[in-house]
DNA sequence: ATGTAC
């Protein structure tokens, strides 16, 4: 960190401020209530600070009410660069999980409609249709050439070979397929990693859920999504497995080599960026959209074992894609700066594009009522499906519950045996490969996404749709 | 987050 964080100013009970100060070119600017201000003890505010100083940044350097402490850049950061002005790109602005994000899935049937044992059948299928934990094993193993469609492509190729129909990729964000991906900007080993993992769930905070439509807040824009209270979904949780992972080790690699030659200095190595003009921002940007991609598919896969397991235990005919949104990732955009139409970098890392209304990078079916934003709850508690607002930050909203204790702190604290009984006893089943990750991904060792969420409200970033109650939670 | 460390 390059300065002790000066205070933060509120300017209203949920957002504040921090004055520029040092090297930091624009301010700072934090979404929360004063209960969830990170104390920094752990740096995060340092990093909030450190982000300001990049390059052509403009606006600020935002943080959600989710942050904490990240590579480089806090997890729940958004920051845009002006491209013209010699903006840069930083792969810690985007994250180790390229693309990660959630994807909804509604199913054609109403909790009340079934039994104990169907929910038994359902929470057994998620379990054997998803493969999870690290390492090697997914629906599609790919080829070379399957591989690379699938880096270009993303879900659009997936469904084209039978994953899924047409009809779901109008959905999803941007279609299912990241333009200006470039697939040999993709290494070797990145390659390797990823063509075993296709249809994939990882470890960690990632994770599927059975979940029932506990709350509606926004009737119209329920009704747009086409969800309706005691209805059940499927929420996805995962990115793009070691291959994203792999992209960002190398590409931080090297513009961290190459940042001297564009005259660039930072006050954290963790902070590696270059020019989005240039060879080596252009070079991770095409991998990392490549990145995106494969994060698309690997959830388009990932929901036909969501089909088979819901045909298997429901009977039911079809589930149907509601919305697939990342958190992790760059985007070029045109954003208004100082009043004048900008082509802007924005990072967006544990945050979540939140387009108004109207605006027409909303999905189609979706224009009127604004950009769905999934936004996943800690283990066993409620998650949130949000409409976006625009508002500040580049049109960004939250991404999670955002964590409060360390992995490390939280296998002290909590067992993993412990918790799966108490989280049966409240009527959620539980499949989970690992107890020490249940343990890590206690719910006590998060900030509540309900809080996290009404913050973002009264913030004007975006507005409550309906609030979705875990019935089957399946994990790695 | 991740074939759970340079």
């Amino acid at each position: 960190m390059s300065h002790p964080p000066p205070a933060l100013r509120p300017t209203s009970p949920v957002r504040w401020e921090m004055a520029r100060h040092g090297a930091m070119r624009v301010p700072g600017v934090v979404f929360a209530d004063e209960a969830m201000l990170p104390d920094d003890d752990g740096g995060t505010l340092g990093q909030v600070a450190n982000v300001a100083t990049l390059p052509g940044i403009v606006g600020a350097s935002y943080a959600m009410p989710d942050l904490h402490l990240g590579y480089g850049f806090p997890i729940g950061g958004v920051a845009a660069t002006d491209v013209a002005a010699g903006g840069v790109v930083s792969p810690g602005g985007v994250g180790f999980d390229i693309s990660c994000g959630v994807r909804v899935i509604a199913l054609p049937a109403a909790r009340a409609e079934l039994d104990d044992g169907a929910l038994d059948r359902l929470a057994d299928g998620l379990a054997r249709h998803i493969p999870r934990g690290t390492g090697p094993g997914g629906l599609w193993t790919l080829g070379p050439d399957e591989l690379d469609a699938i880096l270009r492509d993303g879900a659009a190729h997936a469904v084209a070979r039978g994953w899924g129909a047409e009809a779901d990729l109008a959905v999803i964000e941007h279609g299912g397929r990241v333009a200006d991906a470039d697939p040999d900007a993709v290494g070797p080993v990145a390659r390797r990693r990823g063509a075993a993992q296709l249809g994939s769930l990882g470890g960690g905070n990632h994770f599927a859920e059975a979940q029932v439509v506990a709350e509606v807040v926004d009737a119209d824009a329920a009704a747009a999504f086409g969800l309706a209270a005691d209805q059940l979904v499927v929420l996805l949780h995962t990115g793009s497995r070691g291959l994203g992972h792999q992209v960002c080790s190398d590409h931080v690699d090297a513009m961290g080599a190459a940042m001297a030659a564009h005259g660039i200095s930072v006050p954290d190595r963790q902070l590696a960026c270059a020019p989005v003009e240039s060879a080596p921002g252009r070079d991770y940007l095409g991998a990392m959209s490549a990145a995106a991609n494969f994060g698309r598919a690997n959830r388009q896969v990932l929901t036909e074992g969501v089909r088979r397991a819901a045909r298997e235990a429901l009977g039911v005919a079809d589930a149907t894609v509601v919305a697939d949104v990342s958190h992790n990732l760059a985007a070029l955009e045109e954003h208004a700066v100082d009043g004048a139409q900008r082509t802007v970098c924005v990072h967006r890392k544990g945050a979540t594009l939140a387009l108004p209304p109207g605006h027409d990078g909303v999905p189609e079916p979706y224009r009127a009522v604004g950009q769905p934003a999934p936004v996943p709850g800690s283990m066993g508690t409620s998650s949130w499906l949000l409409a976006g607002r625009g508002g500040e930050a580049f049109a960004s909203t939250c991404h999670g519950a955002g964590r409060a204790r360390s992995r490390a702190k939280a296998r002290k604290t909590w067992k993993g045996q412990a918790l799966r009984t108490e989280l049966e006893q409240r009527g959620i089943r539980v499949r989970a490969a690992s107890s020490k990750g249940l343990a890590e991904e206690a719910p006590g060792a998060y900030k509540s996404a309900d809080d996290v969420v009404a913050v973002c409200e009264e913030a004007g970033l975006s507005q409550r749709v309906v609030r979705l109650d875990p019935v089957a939670v399946i994990k790695g």
